[in-house]
DNA sequence: TATTGTTATACTCTATAACTATA
DNA sequence: TATAGTTATAGAGTATAACAATA
């Protein structure tokens, strides 16, 4: 189990697990007890399933939605803010750059999803929020969204969440639950 | 902590809390104990740091080594197999259709970092591999790579460990670590 | 002068589909 | 006919930087 997940491709035979590197740059070492080794490890493998899931809502959402996934992003953030927010801030939030948030701010305008207000006090400022049918959208978006995570994750549960989390036999679906316990 | 990091912005304030999403459509629910929500929570709350991590990655990928993650992703496989491979295994290990593989290929080659050549076999078959300049080059970039990701990781542990693994007071950094040897 | 947002530019990635040359 | 790879196309994301309007 010297495999490093990010070395390898997301979809293979075996699931996730694929052959260990070249000795000459091993960066994964064979110590599964070493607790930093098997950090990085450990995340290599998040980063693996994390660009196969993403890739997979981002096939849907483009399918079921005509959607991308920086715009659900956006849009995200202002569903949860019915004042809206200013363009900066959503910049800030979605790490998209300005400029690049007035092209996404655009298309989601045309699209009817989203306006765009001037704001009373700083006529510098100019705030975005969903409107009635982005925000109808976004819902159904949303919901869909959470079904295909959940149908996700299982798939990963059920395939590799051994793999994930190092055990090599078999694996107890509360693995991840006693995560979310564990502060002792 | 009914937060969803899903929903939040990667760039908050305080570190990757927020808010809770309205109700009428929480996808999040408070019981933390539930196995299956708590995992889709564990879920959201990855999806979200991995793609911070990952925006970092490419951030240094092309200011220091002029390249793309899809680039990179490509010359790790190659570094792995010094054989070369298949254009259309290449699609397949890097989730990459045919034709894009082929662009791919198109810049990687013109950097002279990979070459194509023709299969003695089936000459429908083209088959990629890495340059010695190419070798070079990504032996670099991995090298980097890993030093990043530790850097990274350990941002993460140190701001928000505590948030991923949903425990409200302080986590013991072995809580990964423990992660990887649980296989009761 | 600094800030907010826009515009402009150049690349890259991505999806889809037609096309070729082999087999 | 099927397969491997290419070409073509269109759209979207991304980084960088110059710019206008406002403060």
């Amino acid at each position: 189990m010297t495999a490093s997940l990010f070395w390898s491709s997301p979809v293979s035979d075996n699931s996730l697990d694929v052959a260990a590197p070249p000795a000459d740059l091993e960066i994964i070492v064979n110590d599964a007890r070493d607790g930093q080794k098997a950090q990085l490890r450990l995340w290599l493998r998040m980063l693996s399933i994390t660009k196969i899931i993403s890739h997979e809502i981002r096939r849907r959402l483009r399918n079921e939605f005509q959607a991308t996934l920086p715009q659900f992003d956006l849009m995200a953030q202002l569903y949860r803010e019915r004042e809206g927010l200013r363009l900066g801030e959503l910049s800030r939030r979605t790490m998209v750059t300005n400029g690049n948030v007035t092209g996404l701010a655009d298309r989601l305008e045309s699209d009817g999803l989203i306006v765009r207000q001037s704001a009373d006090g700083d006529r510098r400022v100019t705030v975005a929020k969903l409107t009635r049918h982005g925000r109808e959208t976004f819902a159904r978006m949303a919901r869909a969204h959470e079904a295909w995570l959940r149908e996700l994750m299982s798939e990963v549960d059920d395939k590799t969440l051994a793999q994930i989390f190092g055990a090599t036999g078999r694996v107890k679906r509360s693995v991840s639950s006693r995560l979310i316990k564990s502060e002792d």
